[in-house]
DNA sequence: ACAAAAGCTGACCATTTAGTCTAGTATTTA
DNA sequence: TAAATACTAGACTAAATGGTCAGCTTTTGT
């Protein structure tokens, strides 16, 4: 069910450059964009060394490719709620979405991790101006619906924190989550898991569940 | 307020272990154990690189020494808890006693989280089978509340996982919420989050909010 | 068919890295 | 206070690493 491209009339050269972006996605999830390795990248997606730096020119310009690929991957349709939308479906759905990034691209989910986590070296100020301002913009949605009453008054701040941090979690830390269960997650898992947590944080929020969800 | 040792009396070698000890914990949260660097340990630590190697016989030695600290950290008064207590009590103090250890060692929390993320690879099996039992333990009792009635039904996985990925993020993150809050949380931020915290979990989970938590 | 462009790769290099060795200086102990 | 132990530190090494280069082959557009 995870997306994936069609694989007709694409250039070696895509080919490639896509083996390469795969391979180096699951090197620097294991890593860390320092700990990973050149090599093991182009072993990983069977080229030699020197091929994986005739596609991209340094270890950093690749990595820099990934992460810009990723940080398209937040996008969603929760960026363009307004006041006027229904806060339980909107909320219910971006939680879903993020479950669903979770489960199909757990790696891009890691390397994002881990690049917060070690201090974000290499998220530029424009990055983060337009982080902060989707952020404004999303506090001042979810303010407007506790002024009218559809909310539970909180910080919306923490409510998206929660929700990001609850539905990583399922990537980033699959490793101990499938530890701890004895079995890893299948998709029917993933969807339960998802109504539960949509469970948890609207009912937190004094939404009612959508019937979708239950 | 975080827990600090007494300094009287501690040998040179005791004192240059601690340096050493603390160093690391911050160059392995921030580049992993593959992408730290032992002379920037010791650069972050004030003693010439030889001297780290003396005391340690090598980086993963010095490492794995680390890591058995943290592990030690996750003990809490929630490994005791039995049918019989009040299940909103503890879970609550459980939550705050997580987000204290996110205030207190963020360093703690990163690395273990990057040891996770990277897949484990320094946990043995005899960490990953206490670990195992432990949560069997915890989710028996949970199951024993929910059949008596006190907490509404869920799964009690799901539930502890929600708890570590909320309380964790606040230390993993903490980059990601000062650039999005615009200052960085404060003791006063972090109890009010904390209540936040308890609130959510607590009335997701049908739960009151003890009075000392809100 | 053919030239230009794109793709490929083994040999090589400069730098960085964890870790050693040796020779010393402090500090503790008997 | 002498011997033993604990600590310090510069010089060094072997291995690993990111990256270059020059010459090769394959693909593509006309």
């Amino acid at each position: 069910m995870c997306a994936s491209k069609n694989y007709k009339e694409i250039s070696i050269g895509e080919l490639n450059r896509s083996k390469i972006l795969n391979a180096a996605e699951k090197e620097f999830a294991l890593h860390g964009f320092k700990g990973a390795r050149v090599q093991q990248i182009a072993d990983r997606a069977e080229l030699p060394k020197t091929n994986v730096l005739y596609y991209f020119k340094s270890k950093e310009s690749l990595y820099l490719a990934l992460l810009e690929d990723i940080l398209r991957l937040w996008n969603s349709r929760f960026d363009e709620a307004t006041v006027s939308d229904d806060p339980a479906e909107v909320l219910a759905q971006y939680i879903a979405d993020k479950m669903e990034i979770s489960r199909c691209r757990p790696d891009a989910s890691k390397m994002f991790a881990l690049e917060i986590i070690n201090g974000a070296p290499n998220l530029d100020t424009f990055f983060k101006d337009q982080h902060a301002s989707w952020m404004a913009g999303r506090v001042d949605v979810i303010k407007q619906w506790i002024d009218q009453g559809k909310l539970a008054a909180t910080d919306p701040h923490y409510l998206l924190f929660n929700i990001w941090a609850t539905s990583q979690h399922y990537a980033d830390f699959s490793i101990q989550i499938n530890e701890l269960r004895g079995k890893s997650m299948t998709q029917t898992d993933f969807a339960e898991a998802t109504n539960n947590l949509v469970k948890l944080i609207l009912t937190g929020c004094g939404l009612s569940v959508p019937t979708e969800f239950e």
